[in-house]
DNA sequence: GTCGCGACTGACACGCGTGTCAGTTTTCGG
DNA sequence: CCGAAAACTGACACGCGTGTCAGTCGCGAC
């Protein structure tokens, strides 16, 4: 067998162990026993145990954050909106493709040790920046309701991995497309249609009440609720 | 000292031993050590290892368990909606006064074992399913959103998770009330005022609820050219 | 003072999984 | 068909952390 190919041969056997028993109860012996090469086999391709797992997962960042394209508002082909939905559509569509990647990527991964804990923040991080600057950039643009950005940031993403993480999981079978929809949706209008009084203030409290910087933004989204008209 | 006040005091030091290693990295050495108890004194209060972790995570999640209180669309006192914004007041106000366990809960404990795992799943379905069921009657009396409510469920817990851990990771110094209202402003409206030709079906019902939705403010092409200038 | 008992101690044995390496088999060029 | 290099093997040694338990301590009762 060529080395490539024994060596993706055990990176796939690795990855179904680990998700299938989380990092710390895949054993190498699991992993070679599955792959069907002896254990010292395993130590020709990888360094140990942990780099073989920091693989699996640096792979699908480095995928996802291939998949994720900034967005871009002066894109004359495609909208704001139809980017943010090409963004989630794609996210989506990487990880349902690779089940077990994904649950080791939303689990398994978290609390190996503090070094892995640190990438993964960083990873996540990473992401919440990009779209938190969307965010600045839509508000505005006028795309994005007032608030801040990088609390939005977050809520989605964990909205994201939460729901992703349910689906692989509990083996949902639910059209992507109809996932997809769903976040979008959930992003672009929220889901609760209640009286708020006293309450309801919230957005322009948050929106006035923030730091210095905010305060340009809030002229700016004030000033996009009187234009209810485009003045183009 | 007096036996149950030991023991809390092990608790405690057990839990901020787990919320700075994980539950891996934390060796029983470095709980008695942090105690200031010999080994053998921790296993007279304690199975072992694992049932003193579970024991944290228990009661915190017990804890949750009773601060989330059922909707109740018929409360003379109080509207839907401030019985669903005062559950995330008290779900803030909960995770944030203990940050250490919320650490633990929504990141050590993850991925512990199979058992474990199990039961985080089981948790969350559980408040899940609470929150899915409550919002089934909202969208029976128009204070919700149609859209499936177990996707709706999973993508507000995600929502809330993620934030919170970021908050207790990164040590923000962010009012608790401003988390709050942000959630609440996000499960209200969401965030983005994007134009969506095609994609918007799934609730043209909804819109106008409130305000008359901004989706019409749609793609004035070169407006966005603007961007970094305010428009005012 | 000393007896008794519950609280506490910490050195140690044991289990377990990792990573190694000396040895075996396979491959392939000549 | 041969020889050597490359690929593979798996028994074993080593490190490490857990949980145990025989022994010590401290304190109140008598």
């Amino acid at each position: 067998m060529e080395k490539g190919e024994r060596r993706q041969q055990i990176l796939n056997h690795a990855r179904d162990v680990f998700a299938k028993r989380g990092y710390y109860a895949a054993k190498i012996d699991d992993i070679v026993a599955a792959a069907g090469v002896a254990r010292g086999t395993f130590y020709l391709y990888f360094e140990d145990k942990r780099s073989i797992f920091e693989e699996i997962v640096d792979r699908v960042f480095t995928r996802l954050g291939m998949t994720i394209l900034r967005v871009d508002p002066n894109d004359a082909a495609r909208t704001v909106g139809e980017q943010i939905h090409e963004n989630i559509r794609r996210i989506v569509e990487l990880l349902l493709e690779d089940r077990a990647t994904t649950k080791i990527m939303l689990s398994d991964a978290v609390g190996v040790d503090a070094a892995f804990d640190r990438k993964l923040l960083s990873f996540y991080h990473e992401v919440a920046s990009l779209l938190e600057q969307s965010l600045r950039d839509g508000q505005a643009l006028g795309v994005v309701a007032p608030g801040d950005p990088t609390l939005y940031a977050y809520l989605t993403v964990g909205a994201m991995k939460e729901l992703l993480y349910q689906v692989v999981m509990r083996e949902w079978e639910i059209p992507e497309e109809r996932i997809v929809e769903e976040i979008f949706g959930f992003l672009k209008r929220g889901y609760l249609r209640v009286d708020t009084a006293g309450v309801d203030t919230a957005d322009a409290t948050v929106a006035e009440a923030k730091k210095p910087d905010l305060a340009k933004l809030r002229a700016k989204g004030k000033a996009k609720k009187k234009r209810k008209v485009p003045t183009v």
